[in-house]
Parts: structure tokens; C-alpha cells; sequence
DNA sequence: TACCAAAATGCGAGCTGGATGCAACAGCCT
DNA sequence: AGGCTGTTGCATCCAGCTCGCATTTTGGTA
């Protein structure tokens, strides 16, 4: 946490209650907490804060690489901190998050390099596709 | 065209004047257009179809595994013929779109399936990353 | 510790991309 | 040709942000 707040110094943004919470909530808090659900933690604890300052510090805390946001899916972003990123596994079926190992992208990300000249940041977006559970479903569903 | 038009009747759609357009414009435009482009184009030939028709029919050809849509970002979601569905790689810097070559995600999905029995299906969402260019321009611009 | 410029906040209005309820219309089967 | 039912046009609404602006805070300085 200390970390995080010099990093914010050091970046030359100033900070405030608001912006102190925002971070504490997502060290603290859960997985991947969407906008609202970070706007609502920040709210129990400080009432008054307004749903744009937490767009504009997230915004202001991803500009200066503290936070990282994810899209999981077709709904709001999801938001947590640089240091803990990682790709995501998202089921089309039945919603279940997965955390994709940290070695997974590897083997294409080379791939992509050596034959593209294209460097990956497979963080961004989730990879859809079919859970265990729902995968095995689907083959047994339709023989 | 009627292969397409075929796969409506199958599914117990009907075939109307607007949905054949937007069948045409995919057959014949560009290659990912938004829904917003979709129907300035189909506009462009019955200037009264109407926006929500064109999500709707975009939505049920969808349905009938006729189309597919794909997110490469921020912005509105595009789409293209499911025969023609293969992955994106997209450069956050500049916004140049790559098609993926097909067997890229193999190895990625592969061990997916592998290691966490998750069937990877990674044509809906963009890989995003730096283009060989841009990758460049980043490594001489600090060093 | 009081001052001040710059940065951040609260608030409301506005925006993009798309979804929905409803009455009128048009495909398709016979 | 007639009628059932899917489809369309239209207006309106919705989520998820984004922006402009007046007011308040922060943090360096005297």
C-alpha cells in the first residue's frame, strides 16, 4: 500500500481521500471488482464520493501503471492492481472466471513475435471459450 | 449468397428485404464493419430500414450461427460471416488490425484444454499487443 | 502556519452503443 | 387470397461511462 502511494507521488498526482480508498479497496477487496462495485465499497466507507472521481482515478491510476482494467465479458470493466496481472479464462456458458496460468499465452506470444513482429499484451481482453464442466456438457447434449 | 439465405429458411427465419441487404453488405463490404457502418451502407440502397432492425437481424443471424461479432477494443463491437471467423490481434498504440494467422491460438488452446479442460473458442474478443512498428518505435524511444 | 497555484472533487448534463415495447406491416404456408 | 406469425419502424429507454464547470483540497513555499 505504501508502495502504491509513492508510486502516485512519484508520478506527480497528489493524494486524496478518495484516491487512498480507491486503492485500499482494491488491495483489500475482491478479484476483479467492477467500476460500480469499487464506486459502492469506496461509498460504505466515505459517502460522498461521486461516481466520476472513481472513473477519473481509475483512469488517473492506470495512466500511471498502478491499476490495469480487464474486460471479462460483454459487461462493465473490471479493474486491479498492475502488479497482479494476468490473463483471464471467461466461459460463454456459464460466466465462470478462470485465472489463466502465467505460462499459457507464452508459446503464442512467441509465436506471434517470431512471425508477426507483433508483441502480445494478452491481458486486456478476457479468452472466451467453454469451462470444463459446460464443455463436457455440450459434447454429451448432442451425440 | 443463397447458401446464407438457405441457412435462414432452415432456421425458421424469414427472408426480408433488410435482413438479405445486411446479408450483402457482409458478403460483399468490408471486412469488419461496425453495426453503424453496416447500416450506413445499408441505408445507402432503402434508406428506411431502420437502426434497431439492423441489430436485431444482426443479433438473430447470430443466433443462427450466421454471423459473429467481434470486439478489437474500446469501441462498437464488428462483425463478419461466421465462415470467415478467425482471430484479431489489434496494436493498442496505433489501432492496426492483424487477422491471426489460424494456427496461432492453436498451442494456447491446446494446453488450455490440457491443463485446465477449458476449450478455448479466442475468436470473440482481440488479442491486443504493440504491431511490429510500433513495438519498435517503444524499444529505441527509451533506452 | 498561512498562502497560493495546480490538481482533484461534486454535481449535473451529455454521450455512445445498443435494447425494448408496441402498433402496423409483410413473408410464407395453404 | 387469407391468415398466422415473424419482422419492421418508431420512440423511448438503458448501461456505462465522459465532460464542463464552479468549488474545495493538496502540497510546495514564504
Amino acid at each position: 500500500m505504501e508502495e502504491l502511494v509513492a508510486q502516485l507521488r512519484e508520478g506527480g498526482a497528489r493524494v486524496t481521500t478518495a484516491r487512498r480508498l480507491v486503492l485500499t479497496v482494491l488491495v483489500e477487496g475482491s478479484q476483479h471488482p467492477t467500476a460500480e462495485e469499487l464506486l459502492a465499497t469506496v461509498r460504505a466507507r466515505a459517502p460522498d464520493v461521486h461516481a466520476s472521481t472513481v472513473y477519473r482515478n481509475l483512469e488517473e491510476l492506470e495512466r500511471l501503471g498502478v491499476v490495469v482494467h480487464t474486460h471479462l465479458g460483454h459487461g462493465p470493466a473490471t479493474y486491479h492492481l498492475a502488479s497482479e496481472a494476468h490473463g483471464h479464462l471467461v466461459c460463454e456458458s456459464c460466466g465462470a472466471t478462470l485465472e489463466a496460468p502465467r505460462d499459457l499465452f507464452e508459446d503464442m506470444a512467441q509465436g506471434a513475435k517470431r512471425r508477426l513482429g507483433f508483441v502480445l499484451r494478452p491481458y486486456h481482453f478476457a479468452v472466451l471459450g467453454l469451462c470444463a464442466a459446460c464443455a463436457a456438457r455440450a459434447t454429451t447434449a448432442q451425440p
